[in-house]
RNA sequence: GCCCCCAUAGCUCAGUGGAUAGAGCGUUGCCCUCCGGAGGCAGAGGCACAGGUUCAAGUCCUGUUGGGGGUACCA
């Protein structure tokens, strides 16, 4: 399918270069030409407003250089004809040609709008990553929704996508949460004996139901087991908890990546050699760079031995960073920064990592460790996920995974639907921090804009069944009865080749989500006013509208797969 | 203190330096019960403040105010 900015841009820059071959305009080098639909649809279907930006640089009236450039303009199918306003130049295209894009969306079909720009390249979507110590819970569900959702973007962008989750099952969180289900499971047995109400046992209720299933699997056979084997079994659990959960939202990774391989394959301690062999390692007690204000952080009960720091100011960081503490075990960034290394080791093009805002600092030093060894950080994307506020009562909703009271994924899904979820984490730039009213998501689960986009669906697909039911094809349908509605919706799809390319380069997937509310805004009143059964409207037009509303169905279909929102039969 | 994100309609949010700033919900009035009314039409209602850059600023820069996150030898 044409991309029909990128075309009239082609066009725009073929009539400079006419026009300076023919000596109408002065040699210069076009600048990026930017092409976009006017907001007022009467203006044109395409604008450009490369003559204002002109005028100053070759010293002409914009209003001139556009007649001067439209005087060159080459001819192209889609065009019907450009004209200079104000120094805009308005685009039109062409009513057939457009009329024919409605059998070239059938065509395509569900591959509708897939794009080249990332052809022949891999990109990997690290998303989720939680550890396995608890159910998802709503702060994750946004990074979810969003990593999914690129990675069907640049799929549709032309990449080859894989999905990975990130995680550690080694560390102190989950010995903790081997000890908590070793208490619920003697609880379980009936012995007198309390979960601690500290920070290193977890309090949810979930550990009390693995505690059941493991009674009933292995009996008292673990009565006097340490926390290994607990922890072994509260962790596989998990998984298969957090997968399911993920999957009622239509997600599924390729790859778990676990973090303990980096240390069995020895990547981490070849990672901090070639940051020592690079010269971004020095042992000290204390961060050298805080010389100059030593009394601004308490000392430390370890900071009597040597820990080994990496000189990320060098890099511009304002501070240096420990890699390895001083009782010999790495932080967390260590291996992190092997892992980042491992990712480009694998030949991704693109990879793209979905974290939370609480990790900004997290991300900004692991980068500065990968260009420290000469790794090519600019492959690594990170998209930032601002928090999600949890609203209840109209007051903030405050979310503790260790403690027992926490808001799941899973019991948001059950208070919506997974596409509402979906759609309502989607629909909002990963910048911006949102609101989730949960009293509101539930009480308006009717009203919310996730039906109406599906109810566009529903009722296209409800003209094709109904034209089934009364044998109606549109076999020889004769497009030139298509009216200017349909044209209007169609100018409309057309776009739709943009926005994902725009989605895939800035990596904004929300795009595609205000995309879809207004393409069933269009198409609710065409539903109204374009009938195919209607009263007096003749057969041919009929069959001219039921292709129509054919290629209105496939762009639905195509937009709500991007999504990762489900097809409705009925509503 | 320093770093990052945000501030647009009553609410939740779009808006790629261009022309008259949009949507959903809510609200006021009307249409209709016709391919599934979870619909259609019409109205009211908005760029936090102050400078600056530009032919052109909601958009870029600086400052102010307000909100959120971060600033660990935690992960």
């Amino acid at each position: 399918m044409i991309q029909l900015p990128n075309a009239h841009a082609q066009l725009i820059q073929d009539a400079i270069r006419a026009a300076q071959t023919a000596g109408d305009l002065p040699d210069f080098d076009p600048p990026p030409i930017d092409i976009k639909p006017p907001r007022n649809p009467e203006q044109g279907d395409y604008a450009c407003a490369i003559a204002q930006r002109l005028a100053k640089p070759i010293g002409k009236k914009p209003a001139e250089i556009a007649d001067l450039i439209i005087k060159h303009l080459p001819k192209a199918p889609f065009l019907l004809h450009a004209e200079n306003v104000n120094g805009f130049i308005n685009f039109r295209l062409d009513e057939t040609w457009l009329r024919n894009q409605i059998d070239q969306i059938l065509i395509e079909g569900d591959h509708l709008f897939e794009l080249t720009l990332g052809a022949g390249k891999r990109a990997q979507v690290e998303f989720v990553s939680a550890n396995p110590t608890g159910p998802l819970h709503v702060g994750r569900s946004r990074g979810a929704m969003v990593g999914d959702a690129i990675a069907r973007i640049l799929e549709a962008a032309g990449y080859t996508v894989e999905r990975e989750y990130y995680f550690n099952n080694a560390g102190q969180q989950m010995k903790n949460l081997g000890n908590s289900l070793r208490v619920r499971y003697l609880q379980q047995l009936g012995q007198a004996i309390e979960l601690p109400n500290t920070e290193e046992f977890y309090q949810g209720e979930y550990l009390i139901d693995f505690a059941k299933a493991l009674v009933s699997e292995q009996g008292e056979a673990l009565v006097n087991a340490d926390w290994q084997p607990f922890k072994a079994y509260a962790e596989s659990q998990m998984f298969e908890m957090i997968k399911a959960t993920l999957a009622r939202v239509n997600i599924r990774h390729d790859h778990f990546f676990n973090e303990n391989s980096l240390y069995e394959s020895g990547a981490v301690w070849e990672t901090l050699r070639q940051l020592e062999a690079a010269g971004y390692i020095y042992e000290a007690v204390a961060r050298q760079t805080d010389i100059e204000e030593p009394m601004d952080e308490t000392p430390h009960s370890d900071e009597k031995a040597a820990a080994k720091w990496f000189r990320s100011t060098a890099l511009g960081d304002d501070k240096d960073r420990v890699l390895v503490k001083g009782n010999g075990e790495p932080t967390y960034t260590l291996p992190d920064i092997a892992y980042h290394m491992d990712k480009l080791a694998r030949g991704f093009d693109l990879a793209v990592n979905i974290l939370g805002a609480d990790h900004y600092v997290q991300h900004q030093v692991v980068k500065r460790g990968v260009q420290a060894l000469g790794g090519s950080a600019e492959k690594i994307r990170v998209i930032i996920i601002q928090m999600v506020k949890l609203i209840r009562d109209g007051r903030e909703y405050k979310i503790s995974t260790r403690k027992g009271t926490y808001e799941t994924l899973d019991d948001l899904i059950d208070m919506t639907s997974p596409d509402a979820v979906r759609y309502l984490l989607l629909a909002r730039s990963p910048d911006a921090q949102m609101n989730f009213d949960l009293d509101l998501a539930v009480k308006q689960s009717n009203e919310n804009p996730v039906y109406y986009i599906q109810y566009a669906y529903v009722r296209c697909n409800g003209i094709l069944r109904e034209a089934q039911i009364r044998h109606l094809s549109d076999q020889d349908a004769d497009l030139s009865l298509v009216g200017e509605e349909e044209l209007r919706f169609i100018r409309k799809i057309l776009t739709l080749g943009d926005e994902i390319e725009f989605a895939a380069q800035h990596i904004e997937p929300h795009k595609i989500a205000f995309f879809a509310l207004e393409l069933a805004t269009l198409f609710h009143p065409l539903y109204d006013k374009v009938r195919v059964f209607g009263e007096g409207v003749p057969e041919d037009v009929a069959k001219a509208r039921l292709r129509f509303y054919r290629a209105a169905l496939v762009t639905l279909r195509r937009v709500l797969a991007l999504l990762g929102m489900n097809l409705p039969d009925k509503m």
